[in-house]
DNA sequence: CATTTAAATAAGTATTTGGTTACTTTTTGA
DNA sequence: TCAAAAAGTAACCAAATACTTATTTAAATG
C-alpha cells in the first residue's frame, strides 16, 4: 500500500488538472474549493484527501505546469547553431509555447503577482533556465567572431527575449484596447512574431 | 446640495486611496470590504453610500490609476524630434513611471488576468495612447532620412518597448528566481534599462 | 473469506463574505 | 434658527468560505 490504487490516482489527477484550469483562469483567491469539486466531478473531503489544503492543491498545480517548460527548453536546445540560428528557434519557441499553454502563462502571471510567495514555499526550484546557457555560448561565439555587440549581457537579452514574447499575454486586453489592435489574433501574432525576430537578432549586432 | 461636503469627499477619497492601495496589492478578490474599511478607518456602510460596490469600488481605483497614465504621455511628447532620442525618451519615461507607479503596474495586470473585463465595463476609455502618435512619427521621419528599417511598424515597436519594460515587473519574482538575479535592485535596474534602450535603439536601424 | 486499507460520501462546523437596515450625528442653506 | 440633506454608526443578514467529522463503500491482500 502507501501507494494510491488506480482508481485513487485517477480521482486524484482529475482533482489536479480541474485545479490547474480554474486556478489559471481566476488565481487562487478567485476561485473556492467548491467551485473545484463541482467541476471535477469528485466529493470536497478528496481535495483534502490528496492535497491537503487549497493551498498545497495551488502549489501542486503551479509545480505541475513548471514542469512543461522545461520540457521546451530542453526541445530548443540546439548548441554549436550561430546566433542568428538560436535566437530564431527561442523566439519561435517561446510564441508556439506561450499561445499553446495559456494555463502556464496565467499561473505564472498570478504567482508574480502574488510577489512568487507559492514559489518560495514550494520544494520545487526553477530549472535554472539551461536556454541561458545556451544564450551564453551563441552570445560569446558571436562576440568573438564580431557579429555580436561586445557590451551584448545575455542575461538581459533573455529577459528582453522573454518579455517580447510575454506581453502579447499579459497585457492582451489592455493593450488590444489601447492599441484598438486584436492580439488574439494568429494574423496578428505571425507578424508580431517576425516583429520581435527582427527586432532582436538586429538588436544584437556589432 | 447634490455634490458632497468637504468632510464627505475627503472620506470617500480616503476609501479610494485604500482600495487603491489594498487592490494592487492583492487584486479584487484577494481584499474584502471589510479589510479595506479597517485600514481606511471608515464604517462599511460608507463604501455603498460612495460607491455602490465593491466592484463599481474596483473600477473607479482603475480609472484613477489609468489616468496617471496619461499624465505620463503627456509629458514625454517632444515631437519633431530624431528616432534615437524620442525612443530613448520613451524608455526612459516608461522604467521610472513603472518603478514610480506600481500600484498602476500592479492593477493592470490583475485587469489582464481579469480578461479586461472591468475595463470593458467602465465607461472610461483608454486614451488611444499619444505616444503612438509621436513613435508613428518619429519612425516615419527615420525611414525617410534612411536611418530606419523600412518594414518597422511602429504599432509592434510601442508593444516591444512596453513589453521590455514591463517584464521587469510583470516577471520580477519569477525571473529573479529564475536567473539568480535580484531584479528588484536599482543597480540592476539601470543596467537593464541601458541594455533595453540599446537593444531597441539597433533593432530599428536600416 | 476475512481483514485491512484506501476511496468516497453527506452533513456538518465556524468564520468570512458582500451587502443592508434602522438609526443617530453633523453640516448647511434658506 | 431650523428643517432638510448628507455623513456616519452599529448591529445585522444570508450566502459563501475553507475545512472536518462520522460513516459507508470498494478494493486489495494475508
Amino acid at each position: 500500500m502507501g501507494n494510491f490504487t488506480r482508481k485513487g490516482e485517477k480521482s486524484r489527477q482529475r482533482i489536479l488538472d480541474t485545479a490547474i484550469c480554474l486556478f489559471a483562469e481566476k488565481g487562487f483567491t478567485g476561485i473556492s474549493v467548491d467551485e473545484i469539486v463541482n467541476v471535477a466531478n469528485i466529493n470536497k473531503r478528496m481535495v483534502y484527501h490528496y492535497f491537503g489544503s487549497k493551498e498545497k492543491l495551488y502549489q501542486e498545480a503551479l509545480a505541475a505546469e513548471y514542469s512543461k517548460l522545461e520540457a521546451l527548453e530542453i526541445k530548443t536546445l540546439h548548441p554549436e547553431e550561430p546566433i542568428k540560428k538560436v535566437l530564431g528557434d527561442i523566439v519561435s519557441a517561446y510564441f508556439s509555447f506561450l499561445q499553446a499553454n495559456p494555463e502556464f502563462v496565467q499561473l505564472l502571471l498570478w504567482e508574480n503577482l502574488n510577489k512568487g510567495r507559492n514559489l518560495d514555499q514550494m520544494e520545487i526550484q526553477l530549472s535554472k533556465i539551461p536556454m541561458l546557457d545556451l544564450l551564453v555560448e551563441a552570445v560569446n561565439a558571436g562576440k568573438k567572431t564580431g557579429t555580436v555587440r561586445q557590451e551584448i549581457d545575455p542575461r538581459f537579452l533573455l529577459i528582453s527575449l522573454i518579455g517580447n514574447c510575454m506581453i502579447y499575454c499579459s497585457n492582451r486586453y489592455t493593450l488590444s484596447q489601447a492599441l484598438n489592435i486584436d492580439l488574439g489574433s494568429p494574423r496578428i501574432l505571425n507578424q508580431a512574431k517576425k516583429a520581435v525576430t527582427d527586432l532582436l537578432l538586429d538588436g544584437i549586432r556589432a
